[in-house]
RNA sequence: CGGGGUGUAGCGUAGUCCGGUUAUCGCGACAGCUUUGGGAGCUGUAGGCCGCAGGUUCGAAUCCUGCCACCCCGACCA
């Protein structure tokens, strides 16, 4: 079997890339920094999308869309939000183009300057706060529950396809609040749904906990992600949930007048995930030969290869295959026969494992004579022979194991690199050995944090939601800790 | 944005140091025949602004200058 991607052993950031590349998730564009999502990984994309979607209608929010440009002025209302943003965007300063004088191709017009520029949306809090002043007065307006599905650009120094591009696709909820209370519940329910979304849909286990000051997103008076650990032992940020407090609303000027008719300002969050997650996917589950998708989020689950030698055999074997994909259809799997007659059976086999198609099913003459099935699964690439009987059934449950499978795979990996570290010693030895999430006491200064990360380029990742109490000294300044915090080397 | 590396056909590459007819090889593509239960075999064919733009030279993939893109390491970040 030609081998084409590079190994994870050898090369783990070159066989992320060339995974990417070879399963047509995405390539680069011709603009730097920006990817071309290709069919098969948008089709990956749209399954989050609508997953996500319903967990979000569920939950009781609506989709809108707000612009892409946003004016200078509205972005530099919030100060620390601006301090965070501003390295990184994109700014329009004209309307018009116009050939050169001298001939030499197209130029921008400089008379065509915008009064006001505007800069590409690297977030949208701001002209989204700009305008829910509009739509607020009173607490019966409240709350405002709205998500928008878009893109948005950060002007990336370093790109990565996936993890970190310049234009990505996310989903951006911001809400409006009567209560900081009612604003934090709705901060705590979307980070779980994010975590739900990644063990359930993603198969991916998360770590979920606040954000240290420095790690805050700019803006925010508290900040909440899920973690996930990739094979390489690094940690990847897969969501956010911010609360807000009263921020935006301060900055915007967003009042309401509560039901004792006290003029107060608005309370908000916002959360957010992107296309970062197929990049998650990608690197939390496969292996050498290819992707390994969790069933539920595989644009195509079971793929059934027909083998044939005469157009006899042709005609036999594809009526069998055709009807075993009807059956698995009625059961709402996605199932598709892979009829070109341009490849061979072990062609066909080696690219649906590159792609990760959970389940494979071979069908020849062999199987019409005997009335069964060879049934393959990507996750473990054990072949079985099934009978034909509740042949649909039978497949079903293997998709719900796979994707049991393969959550347990992965927890059991995150579980076995998640260690403790009571000295700076250990804490680095773990770190250079293993790798991995590393709880460890940490004194709560900032001071202390970057020590840590200058020295090991470990960060903290989160403090925790579920971090016992336990009382401990800090392993570099060895003052006093009540918990552990959670450090990993990161994306 | 700093340091390092790479750029030759759809992909992977030889050639670059030391300039010299027609740019190497493999995969892939296409055609035909034989094949088809793990990336099939044989024969043949097509495919190149050697990243882009200048320059040096009788002559540039090769030397010089500038630019662009990608990869790695840093700083920054979802």
């Amino acid at each position: 079997m030609g081998k084409v991607l590079t190994s994870r052993k050898e090369n783990y950031a070159q066989w992320y890339q060339d995974l990417v590349l070879k399963a047509g998730l995405a390539e680069n564009s011709a603009v730097r920094g920006c990817m071309v999502i290709k069919p098969y990984g948008y089709a990956i994309w749209e399954k989050m999308q609508a997953v996500l979607d319903g967990m979000f209608k569920e939950t009781g929010h609506s989709n809108a869309c707000f612009p892409l440009l946003i004016p200078k002025s509205f972005f530099s209302k919030e100060a620390s939000h601006v301090e965070g943003f501003a390295k990184e965007c994109a700014v329009v300063t004209h309307y018009r183009l116009k050939n050169a004088p001298d001939g030499s191709g197209i130029i921008v017009d400089e008379t065509a300057k915008l009064e006001e520029e505007l800069i590409i949306r690297p977030t949208s809090e701001t002209i989204i706060w700009n305008t829910y002043k509009g739509w607020i007065q009173s607490y019966r307006d409240l709350p405002i529950l709205i998500n928008q599905w878009a893109n948005v650009m950060r002007w990336e120094m370093r790109t990565r396809l996936f993890l970190r591009t310049a234009e990505f696709l996310w989903q951006e909820g911001h809400t409006a609040h009567a209560t900081a209370e009612e604003a934090m519940e709705e901060t705590a329910r979307m980070l779980n749904v994010y975590a739900t979304f990644a063990e359930k849909y993603l198969a991916i286990p998360v770590y979920t906990g606040a954000k240290t000051a420095s790690e805050r997103f700019a803006g925010a008076v508290e900040t909440y992600c899920i973690e996930a650990l990739m094979q390489d032992g690094k940690s990847l940020q897969a969501g956010t949930s911010h609360f807000l407090g009263q921020n935006f609303a301060k900055a915007f000027d967003v009042k309401f007048t509560g039901k004792d008719g006290r003029l107060d300002y608005v309370w908000a969050t916002s959360w957010g995930v992107s296309t970062r997650l197929i990049g998650a996917l990608v690197m939390a589950h496969s292996d050498d030969d290819g992707l390994i998708l969790p069933p539920l989020m595989a644009p195509v689950q079971v793929i059934i290869v027909p083998i044939y030698k005469t157009d006899e055999q042709q005609k036999q074997v594809y009526d069998a295959a055709d009807k075993i994909c009807a059956e698995l259809k009625a059961k709402k799997i996605i199932a598709q026969v892979d009829k070109r007659d341009t490849q061979t059976p072990g062609w066909k086999f080696a690219e649906h494992e590159l792609k990760g198609v959970p389940v494979r099913i071979a069908i020849g003459p062999r199987d019409l004579e005997n009335q069964t099935v060879e049934v393959a699964r990507r996750d473990t690439k054990e072949k079985s022979i099934y009978q034909l009987t509740d042949l649909a059934l039978k497949i079903e449950h293997l998709l719900d194991h796979i994707q049991d499978n393969i959550y347990k795979k992965a927890l059991n990996f995150r579980d076995s690199k998640t260690a403790s570290a009571d000295t700076y010693d250990e804490f680095k030895r773990l770190l250079d050995d293993e790798g991995g999430f590393i709880l460890a006491h940490w004194d709560g200064t900032a001071e202390t944090e970057a020590k840590i990360k200058d020295e090991t380029k470990a960060t903290i990742r989160c403090i925790p939601d579920n971090a016992r109490h336990e009382e401990g000294k800090c392993i570099i300044s060895g003052k006093p800790s009540h918990r552990r915090v959670l450090f990993a080397r990161a994306y």
